[in-house]
RNA sequence: CGGGGUGUGGCGCAGCUUGGUUAGCGCACCUGCUUUGGGAGCAGGGGGUCGCCGGUUCGAAUCCGGCCACCCCGACCA
């Protein structure tokens, strides 16, 4: 543990491991399960969830797709079916060998991801062209071993949402991969306001089983990237192991091409990671529980008309749409103020007997301009301007945010084009390298710098040349973004 | 599985080296009074099988042995 500060949350810039782990539990977001590696997901972590999904579900609902439910057990001989499949996940499975007090005769596996069940149903439900394309997506959650958990980054349990399509042929798959990778990029800047990193995995850093996985990539605030969505075009791996076949208008009986893509909690763990400060969590409004407090100042008789106030202007917030809370504890304003900071609230509406006078409120914004003792700069609105205010700016400030992301991300970002400047430049963010693709040159470049190709950006320039490694060839015909990964 | 660390009221820690009053401190909690524009004050109060098992000893949180758990750093990963 670091030294903390007086919020109790050691201070981001000095240690953003510790800082992390601390201020998960401190703005109640998560806490530590009984059994290693599980996590229970607090109210106010769990909202955070809701809304993203939310919002997601909505994106997936207009591009057509229908949500279903599949089993948490799958018999074990399922995983074997796909042989890269099974390679990929066999050593994070969790394995039931025991029901209803009896060794069972086949054992089940809890599902670490539904490719293999749901290709099971889909041999079933496909025959004809007709049928096709299958548009489905599942919300739950899945179990995958971990060794080294951390909450919302690499939990063994964990919730998520993964969407299964199967289409008649290869454009028509490969359209929906692209199609839904566009979608988790268009969300994570427009509602978590982070830029992401778009772009294709090398062959080593695919999905067990995909023919093409497709990934997006954030950067969080110590320069180091985590893997945020992915969208991967599966071929015809799945259809051939769990005999997906249709027939087609010329009779012939052909394999599906399958799809999967998938977004999980690890997300959660992105925007805290991605946005927070020294004084805590940073949330973006479209993601945030709260997106207004309300802080009525004063005790007794000099507190009775600011918290009514208070209660009637949340109201009229409410009604023009904006989640807010009125926070009338008997504790002290700066106690108060401190808190909502932590848990990372956008504005903060303070109201007391000198602005009820004025018939105004004092709003102060989470991330903005600073006077110079530090302390945000408030801004006086009247009554009656508020709630046309409010919703207005926390447009500004989620364009806000993602500037500020944006110009991290650029800041620590660059084209590496010598292994001097490529180490140097994996220490602090991304580097964008000519590569030569060889996994043992993948290998080498992790051990060397503890960095790992994310991805191979999809707005990337045509260049070729030696590999930043080894000076063979460059692969690809495009330069491969390395970064240290969560 | 390697390397490091920690287990003491809800949380964070001290005490252990050199065994010996009733195991202490801060925060949180409860009661009362005062207090409210950037983490309020005073007074009173409740709450502990010192991770577990065994050993040494007149006596163990403290010494010895074993076990367990968790955390952090590496190898696998959304």
């Amino acid at each position: 543990m670091g030294k903390q500060n007086e919020l109790g949350v050691t201070p981001m810039s000095e240690d953003v491991s510790a800082w992390y782990n601390e201020l998960v539990f401190k703005a109640e977001l998560a806490d530590r399960g009984p059994a290693k590696g599980t996590m229970v997901i607090r109210p106010y972590g769990y909202r955070i969830w809701e809304l993203l999904q939310e919002q997601l579900d909505q994106r997936f609902k207009d591009t057509g797709h229908e949500n279903a439910y599949f089993p948490l057990f799958i018999p074990q001989s399922y995983l074997q079916r796909e042989a890269d499949h099974v390679e990929g996940f066999a050593p994070e499975l969790a394995v039931v060998t025991h029901g209803g007090g009896k060794e069972l005769e086949e054992p089940l596996v809890v599902r670490p991801t539904s490719e293999t069940v749901i290709g099971e149903m889909y041999s079933r439900w496909i025959a004809s062209y007709r049928d096709l394309p299958v548009l489905i997506n599942a919300w739950n959650n899945v179990v995958r071993w971990e060794l080294r958990p951390r909450i919302f980054l690499r939990t063994t349990e964990f919730l998520w949402q993964e969407g299964h399509t199967a289409h008649a042929d290869e454009a028509d798959a490969m359209e929906e991969t692209l199609k839904m990778f566009g979608v988790y990029q268009e969300f994570v800047r427009n509602v978590a306001a982070i830029p992401m990193v778009a772009g294709e995995k090398t062959p080593g850093e695919r999905f067990a089983g995909a023919v093409r996985t497709y990934t997006i990539e954030g950067m969080m605030r110590d320069g180091k990237a985590l893997q945020s969505g992915t969208s991967h075009y599966l071929g015809t791996n799945f259809a051939k192991a769990f005999d997906i076949t249709f027939q087609d208008r010329d009779n012939e009986v052909r394999h599906v091409h399958t799809t999967s893509w998938g977004m999980s909690t690890r997300m959660v763990g992105a925007v805290i990671l991605a946005h927070g400060d020294d004084a805590g969590l940073v949330l973006p409004p479209r993601l945030a529980p709260i997106q207004a407090v309300l802080v009525p100042i004063g005790r007794g008789d000099q507190g009775d008309a600011p918290r009514t106030k208070a209660y009637e202007l949340a109201d009229r917030l409410r009604a023009a749409g904006v989640r807010v809370h009125v926070d009338d504890r008997d504790a002290s304003p700066g106690f108060r103020f401190n808190d909502w900071e932590l848990k990372g609230v956008p504005l903060r509406i303070e109201l007391g007997p000198r602005d009820l006078e004025a018939e105004q409120v004092l709003v102060a914004q989470r991330v903005g301009e600073v006077d110079d003792r530090g302390r945000p700069v408030k801004e006086a609105v009247g009554f009656d301007a508020l709630a046309t205010f409010v919703p207005e700016r926390l447009d500004a400030y989620h364009d806000q945010l993602l500037q500020r992301a944006i110009a991290f991300r650029d800041e620590h970002s660059g084209p590496a084009d010598d292994w001097a400047t490529f180490g140097s430049l994996v220490e602090r963010g991304f580097a964008a390298a000519l590569h030569c693709g060889r996994t043992v040159c993948e290998d080498d470049v992790k051990a060397r710098t503890g960095a790992t190709p994310r991805c191979i950006p999809t707005d990337g320039a045509d260049e070729r040349g030696p590999c930043v490694a080894c000076g063979e060839p460059s692969a690809y015909g495009k330069r491969v973004v390395f970064a240290k990964a969560y």
